[in-house]
RNA sequence: GGAGGGGUUCCCGAGUGGUCAAAGGGAGCAGACUGUAAAUCUGCCGGCGAAGCCUACGGAGGUUCAAGUCCUCCCCCCUCCA
């Protein structure tokens, strides 16, 4: 697409935390069209926002002309993977992976394009599941020194708190992955979070052994905010890539509440502007800042769930906190709208109601937990008491306070919990 | 298999037989201040409720007027030894 090369554009959008070995990574990926891979891991049914920079990078990918291969870990998710975890993790049965895997696959065929051969998706139960243990051990296990894995970094917390021997082959069933990409794809470069960096290492090193062919690596930042916060997580959980799971409303706020000390980092890994106009944002204060933020929520929601989505995340944003348009020269390229439009309040969560259940007025607490912006009774008792609850913008003076006909204004009730979470009531 | 140490509310972690719904910290929610930011300060933070009641300290029993705290058995985790 552009004329750079992908390291290049992967360098300075601020993908790259470590390579293997950069010069002839930087002059491959310049000079030809190469296969790379990252692996998924199928332990929930979608990915979520922390999967966000591998995806992206493998767009980048495939925007310069390589061909990105999405592994989805059917075969390794049956082991679980040790590196950074303090606890082993719960091991899912077959199926369930089977059925995650499915819906991973049809995810990332949004991001990337999977026809003609432009991407490939590959489930590495493929080959794991049948290899014979004996045979392996003989073949593969043969060639990785018990003393350099646990001298690894990835093992050195878990060395701590304990360690199963099926984790411990985690890192032989990966490195096998690459060797067998290598062998049938001629796939020759792995990335992955930096977490992942002892398993690609011992990749590219079992494929040379076997193969005496030279593969490489890159691994990314592991994200977390500036607040040393991990990214993705929210007061509602996981902030998810599903609209199912993660509205796009919710979405679009996720990442309109980015901290000002992330906005440029994250525009220019969870969108596709060009980095010059990235850039300028340095020199952004307040209201301006927060435009940013705008264009960041506004882009980030539209690679994940489209435009429409995004416009109507957008539009759901104007009218409950008033969010200003972004100014013209802010940004260009972006496909925000720059103007007033007409509000749309469609986005907005909104729960469906009858006008007869109004008729004798519902006492306040027992509908902002009915509606669910609180879990329990006791917890709308709580805000509405500490004075966080508001119907229509009018804040609710007594927990029981009867909310009836009278507050219904063209057929909607607004009600809001503190300042950010809106719920439209419509009555018909 | 042997010896020892543990399993406490979302997480970490304290806990003397009664004053323990359980210290403290983190996370979270709300309020103030702001820019739907950060930092800071304040309040809240098991459930249902009018008092009060119910459910909770790995599981099952038991001792006691009273048990997270004592006893028995079981399950799980960790460390050292084999």
């Amino acid at each position: 697409m552009s004329g750079k090369s992908a390291y290049d554009v992967l360098y300075e959008r601020g993908f790259i935390e470590q390579v293997t070995d950069e010069a002839p990574v930087r002059e491959l990926l310049n000079e030809k069209k190469i296969t790379c891979y990252i692996g998924f891991d199928p332990t929930a049914a979608s990915l979520h926002i922390g999967s966000l920079v591998p995806i992206m990078s493998l767009v980048h990918m495939q925007r310069c002309g390589h061909r990105p291969i999405a592994l989805v870990g059917g075969g390794t998710a049956l082991i679980g993977d040790p590196s950074g975890k303090t606890e082993m993790r719960r091991i899912l049965t077959r199926d369930e992976i089977d059925v995650n895997a499915e819906a991973i696959q049809k995810q990332l065929s949004r991001y990337l394009d999977f026809s003609e051969g432009k991407a490939l998706l590959v489930n590495n139960a493929d080959w794991l599941v049948q290899l014979n243990y004996v045979e392996f051990l003989r073949d593969i296990g043969r060639c990785f020194s018990v003393n350099r894995m646990l001298a690894a970094e990835s093992y050195r917390m878990r060395l701590e708190k304990g360690l199963s021997f099926i984790e411990f082959n985690y890192m032989l069933l990966q490195s096998y992955d690459f060797y067998y990409l290598s062998k049938h794809y001629d796939c020759i470069l792995q990335m992955g979070g930096n977490d992942q960096w002892g398993n690609i290492v011992a990749g590219v090193d079992l494929t040379r052994r076997l193969e005496e062919k030279k593969v490489y690596g890159i691994t990314f930042p592991l994200l977390t905010t500036s607040q040393g916060h991990k990214m993705g997580k929210t007061e509602k959980g996981t902030v998810w890539l599903d609209a199912a799971l993660t509205t796009p409303y919710d979405y679009f706020q996720y990442w309109i509440n980015t901290e000002d000390a992330d906005v440029k980092r994250f525009l220019a890994l969870f969108t596709f502007l060009p980095m010059e106009e990235i850039r300028e944002t340095d020199k952004l204060v307040d209201a301006e800042l927060n435009m940013a933020k705008a264009v960041l929520a506004f882009e980030a929601t539209r690679i994940t769930h489209g435009q429409q989505a995004a416009v109507a995340a957008w539009g759901a944003a104007v009218k409950n906190f008033g969010l200003k348009p972004v100014r013209l020269g802010l940004l260009p390229s972006s496909a925000i709208p720059r103007a007033d439009a007409a509000v749309d309040v469609s986005a907005i969560p909104t729960v469906e109601k009858t006008r007869e259940e109004f008729v004798t007025g519902i006492p306040a607490f027992e509908l902002f937990h009915d509606i669910d912006l609180c879990a329990t009774r006791s917890e709308a008792r709580r805000l509405i008491q500490q004075g966080g609850a508001y119907v229509n913008d009018r804040q609710v003076g007594a927990f029981d306070e009867k909310i009836g006909i009278g507050d219904i204004g063209n057929g909607v009730i607004r009600l809001r919990k503190g300042k950010k979470q809106h719920v439209l009531i419509r009555v018909s």
